[in-house]
DNA sequence: GATGCTTATATGTCTGCACATATTAGCTCT
DNA sequence: AGAGCTAATATGTGCAGACATATAAGCATC
């Protein structure tokens, strides 16, 4: 009856209820242990865990206090292309429209903090759902820091490629809504200038930046929070 | 030297250069605590993380194993909008465009597990970014679990006064790409159809459903992810 | 072979204690 | 008053041990 999730779920409702009010300080775990009848570190887990869901912020010395405009933590599942397509009940498939070897634009070799004119792979793939366009992915590549030889990746998707070989890296997402450009339109089949849902990833390994992706999700796509 | 930190790095280097290959087992909490010569749940709190980033699966009895696809995690921050305009360093405004109570469309009331024909507030709000519009809201509103009376919400954002009423909620957030209708189009003063990213979302309390509200940003919007 | 029970095992969690560390509040000195 | 030092305090983390619990694997039975 006292195990840390009671302990959260109380300290959840004193909030709510205002017992504590936005802003204010709440009891030290030493207090709301002895209250509880259990140890501090009991107490220790289910505050570290309301801190982490952004409900409680805490410092040392200074105590814990409830945040006065709490901040929305959302949390997106990014899994690997071809299991969202199955996920939705649908056979996933790929094809490989272009690769080559091609020294990227400024800004990119910034993003990717390479020095200017290092040359890069330059992929584009358009992926299938049923047979549809699903996703346009075009991606730079840095084989500087990759496993050689690449495999063919119009056998295996770099995307999923990518995952098995460069474990647990680093990275940033963006997502943003976009027109449609010319080939973004060819490729997927639809008009330009249609809104479609744009995915841009950054990933880093240690030894340096790995690859630059962006993902123009055809019209329909929607991406939902986990919980 | 052997703090969880530690030996969160440790696993997780681990597993990058293949020691513990993907979708394999690796070694007992005790085991691990017997090599890097710390207390088990030192080694339990490392885990845990790992498994909370998605990096390995934990199952009782059966031990703990390397993910072979690993869905990548991404947490967003989804702050208050007038917070979100201030952190570009821009002025925040807004106005009520319209307030009324009406019963909603049947999706509406399904989505929100009301029985249709419920009466429910209607609101329409403009964000302002330094005066320019930035984001057009609309929302559906359940007052029979709002606090009475509701305050004016020409004066208050609702945005902002439900955060500080009804903490904590749980709901589900979705974001999507759209062409603007003409209503958004007119409000946020672009040519119909260009592309608005929308983040939907639905908001619940206890005792029943919150509201429903639909965020459509102006073009050049982006949400991104907080590392 | 299929089904159901038992048991061993790895993780999940708790306790009580200890020390580390950041940070604030108060004091001292100029 | 202001600057700088000191001490008190709340959280962060660690350890050793214990019991709880889910569940895979083996065994017995039908």
């Amino acid at each position: 009856m006292n195990g840390w999730e009671a302990i959260r779920a109380e300290v959840l409702r004193r909030i709510r209820v205002r017992d504590w009010p936005l802003g204010a300080m709440i009891p030290s775990e030493e207090a709301l242990a002895v209250e509880f009848g259990c140890a501090r570190a009991t107490v220790n887990r289910a505050l570290r865990e309301l801190a982490q869901a952004g409900v409680v912020e805490r410092k040392r010395r200074a105590g814990t206090r409830v945040v006065r405009l709490p901040v929305r933590k959302a949390t997106l599942d990014i899994p690997v292309i071809r299991l969202e397509v199955e996920a939705r009940g649908q056979v996933h498939g790929f094809r490989l429209l272009a690769m080559r070897e091609a020294v990227p634009p400024v800004p990119v070799a910034l993003r990717l903090g390479l020095a200017v004119g290092v040359r890069l792979w330059w992929l584009e793939t358009l992926h299938l759902a049923d047979g549809r366009p699903f996703v346009h992915e075009t991606r730079w590549l840095n084989g500087a820091v990759l496993p050689q030889p690449l495999p063919d990746f119009a056998a295996v998707s770099v995307n999923e490629w990518l995952v098995t070989q460069v474990s647990y890296a680093a990275g940033d997402i963006a997502f943003s809504a976009e027109g449609a450009n010319a080939r973004e339109a060819e490729v997927l089949g639809v008009a330009g200038g249609v809104a479609l849902f744009v995915t841009e990833r950054t990933t880093w390994a240690q030894d340096g930046a790995i690859t630059l992706v962006r993902l123009a999700h055809a019209p329909g796509y929607k991406v939902q929070t986990v919980v």
